[in-house]
DNA sequence: CACTATTGTGAAGGACGCTTTACATGACAA
DNA sequence: TTGTCATGTAAAGCGTCCTTCACAATAGTG
């Protein structure tokens, strides 16, 4: 499942670790999500959009949606 | 987390077993999805929703939004 | 009664989400 | 060069997600 969490954070201008801390979740939990190696958990994701102020759909693309 | 699959399921008539083979899952990850015994993965939330038509946090409901 | 449909739950196993610790790389400043 | 920051990744461990097989309980039908 692909998602825009890089472009996201860069246009904030915030590095990993200071999104994982925003987040409560480790540096290396927000860099696998933005590489593409998991997808988060449900509660993790809405914890992501609701920082960003975006729908879920707005960050996470679902593979059926292109 | 909170979520409305019992009624929307409900609403459409469906039996779990009926909901889960839409799904492409089985009717014990249905079930427990309805009784809250787990959240489905992020794809799987995906999925529910587009069956329903719905945004994701119409079907399942944020913590820190009540 | 027997039979079916629906729902709830348990156990065991595999794959994934997230952690901590750790090491390596590249960019940039002193 | 030395030091720091940001990023990528690996390993081990634990809990969650999802599976299959299985059994129980309830409700409705014959």
């Amino acid at each position: 499942m692909d998602n825009h969490l890089r472009a996201l954070r860069a246009a904030r201008g915030w590095s990993q670790q200071h999104l994982a801390e925003r987040l409560e979740v480790s540096r290396q939990s927000v860099n696998a999500i933005e590489t593409g190696r998991y997808d988060p958990s449900l509660p993790l994701a809405f914890r992501i959009a609701e920082l960003f102020e975006l729908a879920i759909e707005d960050v996470f693309v679902s593979p059926s949606r292109g």
